[in-house]
RNA sequence: GGGCGGUUAGCUCAGCUGGUUAGAGCAUCUGACUUACAUUCAGAAGGUCGAGGGUUCAAUUCCUUCACCGCCCACCA
């Protein structure tokens, strides 16, 4: 046995991954023999390349993967990729810029030819990325959202909610980004405060007396108030006043709308106002939509561009005036404007209103504003037609499943986040205007009718049916929302519709880790898409993991420059290094900065050199089977019942989806308990082959316990080991075995390890050089201890540098010393001269008083009546025996004082 | 506007169903004979658990008010 004096994590994961990919090592069948446990992947853009986030999400996955493999589940970790829709396209189309071309110049054919180039090679490298990670996925199930399999998923799921009536086409208000130019779902929309201005203006009222014949197009606002004096008599305002944030819809208005309760304008329903600028007559309404004290409590109605609007168009009948182009340019309905950009446009709006007195006044005002997600444009509230899916019949057995735990999420706070959502679901906006994604299984004849069908062939059919002759048929211009083939994932990839083994065997699949970035984009909607098409649950667990941020707390991302690349942290510290550290820093959200990363660094550091010394002083063909406690040393029984009382407790730890806290007992034991204590202990027995099987036997088991974390460093020196799995990713989770624990070995130990630490603390208390050696004189509070101590004095001796070590219960205490208490095990090194007895005293003291301290309130408290009558039994007489044991410790300690000189 | 989280050592966080003297890592300070490891080892110092009130024999833990920070959702123009 053997392991290189340094450790290279790239050489060990070179070969590894090597490995495990020959070997075929993750592909896994359904196996009726084994239950099954499966994962699927929340597959990646294929815009880009591994960041953090994807680091973190990916480890938690592996770490459960592999935990439930090696305890014999037929662990399933399905990977692939996302084409996400508009993200990919406005990445290939600013290549295509840099070129000064557009899509449009090439064409759709062209252009969807340079979108699967780009997913060629941005698909195949964020998978080798993952690989790179250690993810043990079966990667011969590798899936793209876009393969012709999951095309088939995509319409057979379309087709099966149009035929229910949960599909329909509709004219509607929807967000609409002017820069990719396609609609968008409302969870696309980013809503973002920003401090705005809010513009009053006046649409002066068409007097029905004076003015009529007076006003033309081209009448200002100001003339029209000059006019409108002879109106004084009617003894009404002039105008009314209304408030917008976004003054360019005004050349779309159709109406004005007031509270039908509000006194200030009951006299004015059903007036007419010019609308200023266009010197359009519109109406005032009544709507109960307008509150009364927001604004003016007057309301300008552009149904073509306001939701609220549009609806209460609808209800009055108004006509809807688009004034803008796609791009968001003025068109043709918006007069002298048109061909302005809407942002020049409400700039002009504002100039010519303020000419023509009409300009009110500006309030700052803060609102918020839609974003694009993927561009960040603000989008604008835009009709058009498109399709959408009816979600609240969706979203009851959705909502139900996790009210009732049939899907539990982790943290549960999420959960009302969810059900919120849930119980405000509007209809889902599934038509993009894009070319990257699935095309719409909807076909046209020239008269408007239409076929949803799997193929065009198919909707010829029908249509021939239809006509009874064969007729020309034009496919749907749009294509889907990539979440409405992603919400299909954890049984597209399993071959649905078509029924098969796996898909029996691996559905429904068990835990989905995520971040909560996508809970209403994805996570809501597999809920949804798996009931309704499978009729089951997508999955049981949700876990939902914090977001990874850099050290100020700020996202990582390209803009900002603050990003961390994974792969760098591969290359300098190693994916061990970076799992692990990821890992350990996951509370809620993570913060990291480039020096986080030595702790698993150090970590694996530590287990390699670890295994190095018992490499070099054990036998290479040492059988570790057979093992037993009968006359074992007590180290090795302490650090055995260590073992399995942390295999346990991380095994629990994983089980509750509580990572970093398994990775500190992992550490608090290997470090702190085997390396640090074990290790150190028996470097002076190695000769002892009991000893040798006990430290083969706990490094084997321990790097089990610690191969879900980190996979590589584990794999290499477990493969250096007499043991006959083809690979430790292959091998089977140690099993708590009661014959190799010793339950009072910790106790035991404890307190050999509190006695060598208090001559330590002593040695720098009084400054004494590491080479003086000392005498210890231990009097041994029962004869328990003192066997304990004497069978361990050897230990005693060397790690704590003693010359001499007396045990011995009826010795004096030794006068001019420095003393320790353990327990009431009193400990004495003689340092005369070495040590200042006053201070010593001093110290004495001070550890006297605060016990006293101690048994002052514990006494208050036993002797409270309301206590020891209220109080539970087993809690009076923890606080009696701790009693009697201050006492004790302290009758010691004055004991210890009084011998001082 | 609604909802959700957070506030514990200089920093980053643990602390699960209330019960001994509130823990860890990093940073700091002191020291290091010893070829497994300086990516190491030994030791020390550091906290009125955000503020007030309440429930309880007992509160960092449960309830409540407040302050500050963060996130999500939302059609008040």
């Amino acid at each position: 046995m053997e392991l290189s004096s340094k450790y290279n994590p790239q050489e060990t994961q070179d070969k590894w991954l090597k490995f495990w990919k020959d070997n075929n090592i993750f592909h896994l069948k359904a196996d009726g023999h084994k239950r099954p446990f499966t994962i699927v992947i929340p597959p990646p853009n294929v815009t880009g390349i591994l960041h953090m986030g994807h680091a973190l999400n990916n480890t938690l996955q592996d770490i459960l993967v592999r935990y439930k493999r090696m305890n014999g589940f037929q662990a399933l970790w399905m990977p692939g990729t996302d084409h996400a829709g508009i993200a990919t396209q406005n990445v290939v189309e600013k290549q295509l810029a840099k070129e000064g071309k557009t899509r449009q110049d090439i064409g759709r054919g062209e252009f969807l030819k340079r979108l699967w180039a780009w997913k060629k090679e941005y698909g195949d490298t964020i998978i080798s990325q993952l690989e790179k990670l250690g993810s043990s996925c079966d990667w011969s199930r590798t899936r793209f959202t876009m393969d012709d399999d999951y095309s088939n998923s995509v319409n057979e799921a379309f087709i099966s909610l149009y035929n229910k009536g949960l599909i329909y086409q509709g004219t509607r208000i929807i967000n609409w980004c002017p820069r990719c130019q396609t609609a968008l779902s409302d969870e696309e929309a980013e809503h973002k405060e920003k401090n705005g201005k809010l513009y009053y203006i006046k649409y002066p009222i068409k007097s029905s007396v004076n003015l009529e014949s007076s006003v033309n197009p081209s009448e200002s606002c100001q003339s029209l108030l000059k006019s409108s004096v002879i109106a004084s008599e009617a003894k009404q305002s002039f105008y009314i006043v209304v408030a917008t944030t976004r003054p360019e819809t005004m050349l779309g208005d159709t109406a004005v709308a007031v509270n039908p309760a509000d006194p200030r304008y009951s006299q004015l329903i059903g007036r007419t106002l010019i609308l200023p600028l266009m010197n359009r007559e519109i109406k005032i309404i009544a709507d109960d939509f307008v509150s009364a004290d927001f604004g003016t409590g007057a309301v300008k109605v552009t149904p073509a561009h306001d939701p609220n609007d549009f609806l209460m168009g609808q209800r009055h009948n108004l006509p809807k005036i688009n004034v803008m182009h796609p791009d968001a340019r003025i068109n043709e309905q918006g007069g002298k404007y048109s061909g302005l950009d809407r942002f020049e446009a409400r700039k002009q709006v504002l100039a010519d209103l303020e000419t023509l007195g009409c300009l009110d006044k500006i309030e700052d005002h803060k609102n918020a504003i839609g974003h694009c997600y993927r561009c960040d444009t603000v989008v604008e509230p835009y009709l058009s037609k498109q399709w959408f899916v009816s979600m609240k019949p969706l979203a009851k057995p959705a909502f139900e499943a996790v009210q009732n735990n049939n899907i539990r999420i982790h943290p549960a706070h999420w959960t009302k986040v969810y059900n919120n959502w849930m119980e405000n679901i509007q209809d889902w906006c599934i038509s993009r205007q894009i070319w990257w994604g699935h095309r719409i299984p909807v076909w046209y004849d020239n008269k408007g009718n239409v076929f949803v069908a799997r193929s065009r062939y198919e909707a010829m059919a029908q249509a021939e049916a239809k006509h009874g002759m064969t007729v020309d048929l034009i496919q749907d211009e749009d294509v889907l929302d990539t979440w409405f083939s992603s919400w299909l994932w954890p049984f597209a990839t399993l071959g649905w519709p078509k029924d098969n083994e796996d898909l029996k065997y691996f559905y429904p699949t068990d835990t989905l880790m995520t971040a909560s970035e996508i809970l209403f984009f994805w996570v809501a909607r597999m809920i949804m898409a798996g009931y309704e098409f499978m009729g089951n649950k997508p999955f049981s667990d949700v876990l939902i993991h914090g977001t990874v941020r850099d050290a100020k707390g700020r996202k990582m991302s390209k803009s900002l420059g603050n990003a961390i690349d994974p792969l760098e942290i591969i290359d300098e510290y190693g994916a061990d290094a970076l799992r692990f550290s990821l890992i350990i820093n996951s509370g809620q959200d993570i913060f990291i900065s480039k020096e986080k990363f030595e702790i698993g660094r150090n970590f694996a550091n530590k287990i390699w050199n670890a295994s190095r010394l018992v490499f070099m002083n054990c036998s290479p063909t040492l059988d570790t089977q057979g093992l037993n406690l009968d006359h074992l040393d007590l180290p090795s029984r302490w650090i055995l019942a260590r073992f399995y009382d942390t295999l346990e407790k991380v095994s629990h730890c994983i089980e509750q989806f509580r990572y970093s806290e398994a990775e500190i007992l992992i550490q608090d034991f290997f470090w702190g308990n085997y390396c640090d204590w074990y290790l150190e202990l028996i470097k002076a027995q190695f000769t002892d082959t009991r000893i040798q099987k006990t430290a083969v036997f706990v490094l084997e088991n321990s790097l089990k316990m610690m191969h879900p974390f980190i996979p590589f460093v584990t794999e290499e020196i477990y493969s250096k080991l007499n043991v006959s799995d083809i690979c430790l990713s292959r091998a089977a989770w140690p099993i708590r075995q009661g014959l190799l624990i010793d339950t009072k070995a910790d106790l035991q130990m404890q307190s050999v390890i509190d006695i060598i630490g208090a001559i330590r603390n002593i040695r720098t208390q009084w400054n004494i050089k590491s080479h003086d050696t000392l005498d210890v004189y231990i009097i041994p509070s029962e004869d328990g201890i003192k066997a304990v101590l004497e069978d361990n004095s050897l230990h005693i001796q060397r790690l704590g540098r003693l010359k001499d070590l007396v045990i011995n219960a009826s010795i004096a205490p030794v006068k001019n010393s420095a003393t320790a208490l353990i327990g009431s095990t009193k400990v004495f090194i003689p340092l005369t001269g070495l040590v200042d007895l006053n201070a010593e005293k001093i110290r004495m003291n001070t550890a006297i008083d605060q016990k006293k301290k101690n048994v002052d309130s514990l006494n208050i408290r036993l002797h409270d009546p309301v206590f020891t009558l209220k109080a539970p039994e087993d809690i009076i007489n923890k606080e009696r025996e701790r009693l009697g044991t201050l006492n004790k410790e302290i009758a010691a300690l004055e004991s210890v004082l009084a011998n001082l000189a």
